[in-house]
DNA sequence: TCATTTACTTTTGATGCGGAACAATCAAGG
DNA sequence: CCTTGATTGTTCCGCATCAAAAGTAAATGA
């Protein structure tokens, strides 16, 4: 097995568990707290924060210290718990066509270092090479990572194999076993979205809640879906969604995606080449942004549409999988700060008028950010030993 | 309270309920079987199944008999449990404008008697008078009801109190008192999409599913949402859900809903408005369906468009929300037949190529089948404390 | 100083589960 | 006919886990 169980720590009961990933999500916590968010009595936390501090995952955090501990109350002060976050650290990788993006991060998924490098080569073992020597950078001046988490646009089996990876031309490659010879470590390999989902589910915009979308706009679009905390897996992972979701049908014809589909109208290239068939200029993303808010009428007709579009979507996402939150991330959501209205209105236009409001999230990501998410998964997976579902 | 606890039975363990939902959803099973099923141990089956014997509510099946017991196996037969489905009915009602269905069922909420009344009067009392009148007579050749579900089209708060409900012009009508007082049996009142959905959740299409829609297609949309065996509830159930699904932006305007939404596309008066007002003659959607069927081209015209929005609709819950199985259900799901290939096209047109195909099942339902819905809700809530999810 | 409040620990008892040993009941094969 | 093996179900014991209760600790406020 390539991804063995928890390196270094002892394997944890389902009790001790619940109360690291508690601790671990929702920052320093009192045993009291952590009692009442569980529905453990107080004893039992007592009896499942001993090993934890023992083991050294756990610690008694400093009291909050001098600046001001929000209202005095009365009783005995609680103690909080933390992590020991730089107890162990963790790397992350996303692979793009010719860039490899790495960063280090705590147990706690903040960021505390950060290493890209250019891709030459796409023969997975050279690649392994790379990834292997970039780690090596990484973790020189860290510890020996705990894991290493490695996300690819494409699909991946048994969090391990490439299967397909069309920018890589990739067929079934073993990633996680050719890291793992090169380094030593224990790797993860996961589909780039579904990491990021893993990681706003954990850490992010979806801590917490039960029922919660991923959007990712960018070169595509991807979707994910979390239910009871956990992502539902579905076949058309890594395989470019989007492409079906016919939002207009009337809408425009680009290269890719069909005419009116969510990637015909809403991803960075279609943008590109909607503006570019119409004004000859081949501009970048940004500068449409930058034209449209200035009053460019065309890049803000091109906006305007894929809002729309966007607008159309989320609604059609909160009616029918409806989740507490849906979050829109990737390179190419800033098209909300220059057509926000078109969004809002296109929104309300498809709901319900005595629905809850869409609980709507934008987050611009970079590259760095989907490192994280990979990162974040080595921490699920090795640290904690939550399993693939079904 | 008026919907107190288990009437009869002793209150069930966790894993006595576990044991017992099992047996009572799925069929007569053997203890090895539901240990299988449940991951428990042998010797936790005995313990578990003991006293759900000895009250009365499982029984050792006689063996399957002499027809033919499968494949002959080696080793100590096995002793099939199956829920005593007799020891108990329960009574369901549908409540319409002016008529109330009703129907009495076993615990396996299989229906052995119907009962049906016009209704002609809106008044809370007189409504509560009625339904106690029609449990007496549906009741007389069974047990007194172990419980009473009444399903209402509307918002229902708390399963027992009608918040709102135009068609009976209804606010906050504390129905569930009312007839329990009158019959002196516990009372269970739900929206009526809502109960439905639990009834096929439990004993029909999405049996033993983990994600799992019903579409619901009548005098107006329904939509209901089954995630980890539980329905999600939203502010809109109860308020005609539907209204701002904008199918096709270019579609039909009818009276209610807005152009092209589902409402306007897809529910019985809104075909029925659209044969009209093109030919004149005031058709049922019996003889609309017939008449397509038969080649008459403008029904055809209009029965085509409506499977086309309903394969976008299909499409777009199976994207987003990606169910297991999608239900189609309702007086309205006839069109179907007619315009099966229309709604297949579409459906194929809406999915990503590699997807795996929507599992659709189409089911028509009439007014017994809601009746049955709301006597499923008895049976969950009664018997077998399955409370409210959030 | 002393009651009060809140946080945490220790102890105790109940519960529920898995596992081992055993009984029951069948088929297959000499 | 008897043995062997397979499968189901029961009984019993030990273990893990939890809640409840009682005790300890550390603060506030009068």
């Amino acid at each position: 097995m390539t991804t063995r169980g928890a390196a270094g720590w002892l394997p944890l009961s389902p009790g001790e568990r619940a109360v690291a990933i508690e601790v671990l999500v929702h920052g320093p916590l009192s045993r009291s707290e952590i009692a009442r968010r569980l529905n453990l009595s107080a004893g039992s936390l007592t009896r499942l924060t001993k090993p934890l501090i023992e083991s050294g995952l756990l610690i008694e955090a400093a009291e909050s210290g001098e600046g001001e501990s929000a209202e005095v109350r009365q009783g005995r002060p609680s103690q909080p718990l933390d992590v020991v976050a730089d107890s162990r650290s963790f790397i992350g990788f996303k692979i793009t066509e010719d860039m490899v993006y790495g960063v280090v991060t705590t147990l706690r998924s903040d960021i505390v270092a950060r290493h890209d490098r250019p891709l030459t080569t796409h023969t997975p073992a050279e690649v392994a090479d790379l990834l292997a020597e970039m780690t090596e950078e990484l973790t020189r001046s860290f510890p020996a990572p705990a894991g290493i988490g490695i996300g690819v646009g494409g699909r991946v089996e048994k969090r391990s194999i490439v299967a397909e990876s069309a920018f890589l031309g990739w067929t079934d490659v073993p990633l996680a076993e050719l890291v793992a010879s090169r380094t030593g470590s224990p790797v993860v390999v996961e589909n780039d979205v579904a990491a990021l989902v893993e990681a706003e589910t954990w850490f992010g915009a979806g801590r917490g809640l039960d029922r919660f979308v991923v959007l990712t706009i960018g070169a595509g679009i991807g979707y994910g879906l979390v239910l009871g905390g956990g992502r539902v897996a579905s076949v058309e992972d890594g395989r470019g969604v989007g492409r079906r979701w016919i939002v207009n049908p009337y809408g425009p014809l680009t290269p890719e995606g069909e005419r009116g589909s969510a990637i015909s109208l809403l991803t960075i290239p279609s943008i590109r080449y909607q503006v570019r068939a119409a004004t000859g200029e081949d501009l970048t993303y940004e500068e449409i942004l930058a034209r449209a808010a200035a009053g460019d009428p065309l890049p803000a007709r091109v906006l305007d549409e894929a809002a729309r579009a966007l607008g159309t979507l989320v609604a059609q996402i909160a009616n029918f999988a409806m989740p507490q939150k849906i979050l829109l991330a990737g390179e190419g959501v800033g098209l909300v700060d220059v057509a926000g209205p078109a969004l809002e209105e296109t929104i309300l236009t498809h709901r319900h008028p005595q629905a809850d409001p869409v609980n709507l999230q934008t987050k611009v990501s970079d590259f760095h950010d989907w490192a994280r998410g990979a990162a974040v998964l080595a921490i699920q997976v090795l640290v904690l030993g939550t399993g693939e579902r079904r």
